[in-house]
DNA sequence: CATAAATTGATACGGCGTATCACTAATTAG
DNA sequence: CTAATTAGTGATACGCCGTATCAATTTATG
């Protein structure tokens, strides 16, 4: 799991490098701490976790991260903008099922909603750019918990 | 027009009415600037309509138009937060196609997306209890303009 | 090592929504 | 109609969240 977790952190690093950012060591704080999360997270949240790093720098590694595709930023049901690391598996384009429970999130792709929109689309003459799609509910570890309102 | 709006308006306080609230000076002035919309917008937007009006008592109205149902919130491309007057036709849960260009916003109902979301979920044993989806792109009269990222 | 370029972080700002609270307007009871 | 009650108002201030600024620092490069 350690092992996971510097695994991740180096590879985060690694995209942004990629990116033509610079290897810095408040980034690679910021990148250890991602890579900690197992579930979705708020920017102050991330920062509360880093006391002596700015924060301008943490929002700045964000929006890094979220450019080059290795975070995913998700709305809660309550309006809430959280981050979540992407899988690796699914860079492209994809939603997700969020747990307004635990916070797990499964990643949905592959099913046939952009087709849907895009039928729909063309039969009213209007040309789809883009959409935003969040699912919530009770994934199935905590489908006994009392239901919380999405 | 002027009737329509008249009416919309009357239409508007007589809901809030309906939800045991007062018949205003100011709440008619809202939902009179609300009536006069052809298009989303802020909350902000309507409040620089409203000078000599509280900012408070906008936010208000608008909380309340949307627990009665008379206004849809839709999140714009950029992430900000609009309002949308509900067509009384379709006062249940639909989505929207939002012209980035001209603001233009067809209402969605009918469509199998949620059909799919649920069998989906089933799937994987996930019990969805909400969603959220806002689309965007460009509507037919828009279509020639040039191309607006989403 | 010297230089150029990117990064940092303290600070301040701005947008946006809400809590507070004394005051006022609308409703209801008598 | 008047008094009492209740809801609504709006000025103010607050809080959250993200960003612009900018001098100081760090990193990469020749």
């Amino acid at each position: 799991m350690r092992n996971r977790n510097y695994a991740l952190a180096d590879q985060l690093l690694e995209t942004l490098e990629e990116q033509g950012h610079r290897d810095t060591e408040p980034r690679r704080k910021v990148v250890a701490a991602i890579a900690r999360k197992n579930r979705h997270f708020t920017a102050e949240e991330l920062r509360g976790e880093l006391p002596g790093i700015g924060r301008a720098t943490v929002y700045r590694a964000l929006k890094l991260l979220v450019q080059a595709g290795a975070l995913c930023r998700v709305m809660l049901a309550d309006g809430a903008l959280h981050y979540q690391l992407n899988d690796s598996a699914h860079h492209g384009h994809h939603h997700h099922l969020l747990c307004v429970h635990c916070g797990e999130s499964e990643d949905v792709q592959g099913c046939d909603i952009e087709g849907q929109l895009h039928s729909l689309a063309a039969a009213r003459q209007f040309q789809i750019t883009g959409h935003w799609l969040e699912v919530y509910g009770q994934c199935y570890s905590c489908a006994d918990s009392p239901a919380v309102p999405a």
